[in-house]
DNA sequence: CGCCAGGTTAGAG
DNA sequence: CTCTAACATGGC
């Protein structure tokens, strides 16, 4: 083992590893075993790294290779971002158990944690790709995006691949990505989100730190950006915790279930029950997705 | 075949 | 701020 990383008391290995592979068409990763593998570019190398659970630590092998100190460091940093293990899950498990919806959910699920996208570009494409299809779709468009325009590493006869660079994809035209079944507004959001990336006009490093509010703001300044996206990327690649994609049709779906409603819960009904997870939403919405 | 899916935009009220 | 139509394509 190369690297050790100690794990907050809530922590499930064995849920992240069921929600890294919710699809088998995810290609971003791979999970066998209890171990999941991926590739990271660390600096302008690619980094192939695996990771595992041994009591109260994450163990991490580097594979392709010993890294340095620096570049160990940072892939140990990545993961904590990934599996969100800096936040302190106590005071919204507190809140929880005495809430109706959530006081089941947490209790089966204890210890699950959003898997999160450290990358915001990563991040925002993702969301768009699953804008108004199902996840099963997204998941085929993402992977003709990432095996066609992502940097690739075969290690051991088996693909790696990182996720297309914005300076890749603004090289491509709205009609180039027609063929993959992209449909022309995805595509144009797609290539919308590389071009500002590429100039510099957006970047995590600029939005990290503000308020919510004003982060949701600028991210919906792009064409391709509304409420549900910005709030996706606000939870998965910034971690705030009170982000919440209202519009969500699982997070529609759920609420519509557990509360056994004939249709589904308006936008306004939506704020009210979140109104008593606030500070919480991210979490509560995570909760909320398993009971779909 | 129909309904719906981890929505967004532009336009109107 | 809220409501609506148009967009577009696969999964089931």
């Amino acid at each position: 083992m190369d690297m050790k990383i100690r794990l907050p008391a809530e922590f499930s290995f064995d849920l992240t590893c069921e929600f890294l592979q919710r699809s088998p068409r995810e290609v971003l990763h791979r999970v066998g075993g209890k171990v999941i593998t991926k590739l990271l570019s660390v600096d302008g190398s690619l980094v192939l790294f695996s990771i595992t659970q041994r009591n109260n630590f994450l163990h991490i092998y580097f594979l392709n290779g010993k890294p340095s100190q620096q570049t160990q460091k940072a892939v140990a940093d990545y993961v904590s971002e990934w599996f969100d293990l800096a936040t302190d899950l106590k005071p919204f498990y507190a809140m929880a158990s005495k809430d109706p919806l959530l006081k089941t959910l947490t209790k089966k699920y204890f210890g699950y944690r959003i898997v999160g996208q450290p990358d915001l570009f990563e991040s925002l494409v993702w969301a768009v790709l699953g804008q108004q299809i199902n996840v099963q779709f997204a998941y085929t468009l993402k992977k003709r995006l990432v095996e066609n325009f992502g940097e690739r590493l075969v290690w051991q006869g088996v693909d790696y691949f990182l996720f297309p660079t914005p300076g890749r994809l603004c090289m491509l035209h709205d009609s180039d990505l027609l063929p993959f079944q992209f449909s022309r507004q995805k595509s144009r959001y797609v290539l919308t989100l590389a071009h500002a990336f590429a100039s510099g006009v957006l970047s995590k490093e600029k939005l990290i730190g503000l308020p919510l509010d004003e982060a949701r703001a600028q991210l919906m300044q792009l064409k391709g950006v509304g409420n549900w996206t910005a709030n996706y990327a606000l939870m998965k690649s910034f971690r705030y915790p009170q982000a919440l994609p209202l519009e969500d049709a699982a997070l529609h779906n759920a609420i519509k279930k557990l509360l056994a409603l004939r249709q589904k819960p308006t936008l306004p009904q939506i704020k009210k029950i979140f109104a008593r997870y606030r500070g919480w939403e991210a979490y509560a919405t995570l909760y909320l997705w398993k009971a779909s």
